[in-house]
DNA sequence: TTGAAAGCGCTAACAT
DNA sequence: ATGTTAGCGCTTTCAA
């Protein structure tokens, strides 16, 4: 096979307009049996495809679906982004996939690429819903879209986990427990508005609970030197007893750095994640945390992008109180008798009073 | 903004030809400062985007990829495919995603579907590289391409683990620490060369180390079960105390399943892993596992591919050694004296005849 | 039933 | 320095 085939050279080897060849491939139009063999036969001998090129050019359609997530090392992505593309492939359409590394800016460049490549439709996840130069882009050209895992600023359809609400549950399964002081735990804090609604669900809850106000350990790096911050946190609050961390990855590393550090989870300090990525389960102790579908949000917003360019109308996005759910685990427990001062705090000004602390509690943590 | 922009709505605006406008956009060819400035001014005012399948029918050219993996699930596949996109963002390429789920006949429609969509090149892992429909059709149409963990046929480049080797590694682990009596667990052995290449890499060195012949426990479902077939495996092979999984999350999941039989990992048996995934070193007992850089050789199957489009020189693949490298971890340990048998067995044919064994294990593993 | 031709957006060869 | 035009592969009028 030298040069790939075109419709002209099938055309001619079935002698015959190019017309005519299109209208037999195609099954559209009429065609006399006779042409129509004849066409098939040229078509299967010069190994004839389509060029999708030259059909998106006359349709100004591409079946092409632009993807933007931060990163499909997050298994959370990687596994929305499967359920999308299933349901494109179903449909008959390709995935164009760019990852942005929690970049604004590749965000907005993806943006402008994908829209150059004249893509049916973008799905994506942005940094920031209320203020993204890539999201703002999309609009002006009125180019169908979904948002994934962001929440939608106002009418769009988004297909995301109710963040607010599922931090609000941890905060709940933490005063179930028991545990008044809390320290939320979060890594690329500014980057996702995800990260920050989780922030705010669950330090407004804690606070309905009469809780203490959430002390917030901020990493920034991946986490390498996570145990001594850490370290340094817990003895900066020396009356957490629960870490909420905003991701499983977190919350897993998050145990191991306190293993470095002689603290026993979950007796010492009880651990709760989010996302409920399968190895979670694997583990010992198994992680407490909010279990989401991420493939099904993805495939969810691969439909309403597919429904919004045929017109049809549009899956039902799923009730928030069905986009997540608190599973329990080793990694959380009632705290210990020994561990428990005087309950709960007064109000939120006055949290970060110091309480009274057995000495044996600190001893465990600084040997 | 109403309908997109085309170069000729800005040629009309800018009052000059096509050819001009395009010359001015793109900076090739001579204009003067003058038509150059209404030119840029005009594309500005309308929003003006090159439109790319233009560009692409007229250039035989699209600067897209096709990447086609079994499932980015799989963090191994989600950090190669990340690795490879990064390259082709960095050289002005866009990558069109495919997963297969696992199956051929969805790798060659995956293929065909690509050439269809003229991509310059196809970066692939497919089920098995010496019998694969898919590159069969991409070879006939002569298109760039590389493959990604399937070791290459013949001459091919590819960028791939030495599964052989690295197995081989894992048997020389075993005898290391003394286990003679070891059994490989597979997920989806059938469908994956990768697999069936480290089971035999294994058996072949177990050989050389006068070791028993690998016991071979395969599991096709989603290893929910896997717990009642480990137990069947262990009570048929009572003299395995090493178990070698495929996979890293088959590892975990028969740690998890170990466990759930009372069945202590590392004491009553050691676990090694392969792939190296991020998890393994947060869990406890870490897991002792092949580690392998996912990410680096999904980059270097990128460049390939774009130096093959662009005829630059292709960067050198790895040496076979330097593409994994044994981890140690709590999850493999010296074989404990009381679980010693006589050590050595005979050749291989005769390694089916049961070996003595002590009362405590059986009790152990039975209770 | 078939074919000729226009045109989708763009670039490049050619002419001015 | 600039404009005109052909042509990339395809579909779709419109005539025949």
């Amino acid at each position: 096979m030298g040069q790939a085939a075109t419709i002209k050279d099938v055309a001619q080897r079935a002698g015959c307009g190019v017309a005519t060849a299109s209208r037999a491939l195609n099954n559209t139009g009429p065609t006399s049996m006779k042409m129509r063999e004849r066409v098939l036969e040229a078509a299967n001998a010069l190994n004839f495809q389509f060029s999708e090129v030259g059909r998106s050019l006359q349709s100004s359609t591409t079946r092409t679906i632009g993807c933007v997530v931060p990163s499909i090392e997050n298994p959370v992505y990687a596994d929305a982004v499967q359920g999308a593309q299933q349901v494109f492939l179903n449909a008959g359409y390709q995935m164009l996939l760019i990852c942005t590394n929690y970049s604004v800016e590749a965000e907005a460049h993806a943006v402008r690429t994908l829209i150059a490549k004249q893509v049916d439709g973008i799905l994506l996840t942005v940094s920031d819903a209320h203020n993204s130069d890539g999201l703002d882009l999309i609009r002006s050209r009125q180019l169908p879209h979904c948002l994934l895992f962001n929440a939608a600023p106002s009418g769009q359809t988004s297909w995301s986990v109710a963040d607010h609400a599922a931090a609000a549950s941890v905060a709940d399964a933490f005063a179930e427990n028991g545990h008044f002081h809390t320290g939320f735990l979060a890594l690329n804090f500014l980057s996702s508005d995800r990260a920050r609604q989780r922030f705010e669900g669950f330090v407004e809850r804690c606070g309905e609970h009469g809780m203490a106000r959430p002390a917030l350990l901020e990493v920034d790096d991946d986490g390498n030197d996570l145990t001594a911050h850490l370290q340094e946190f817990l003895s900066d609050n020396p009356d957490v007893t629960g870490l909420f961390a905003s991701n499983d990855f977190l919350a897993l590393a998050a145990i191991r750095s306190a293993r470095e550090l002689l603290i026993d989870v979950p007796q010492d300090l009880s651990i709760v994640g989010f996302d409920g990525i399968k190895v979670g389960q694997l583990v010992d102790p198994s992680l407490a945390t909010i279990e989401t579908a991420p493939r099904s949000l993805g495939a969810g917003a691969g439909k309403t992008i597919l429904s919004m360019i045929d017109g049809t109308v549009p899956p039902d996005v799923p009730e928030k109180e069905q986009t997540f759910s608190f599973r329990a685990g080793g990694s959380l427990v009632p705290l210990s008798a020994e561990r428990k001062d005087d309950g709960k705090v007064a109000a939120f000004p006055s949290s970060d009073v110091p309480t009274r602390k057995t000495a044996k509690i600190q001893q465990e943590r600084t040997r």
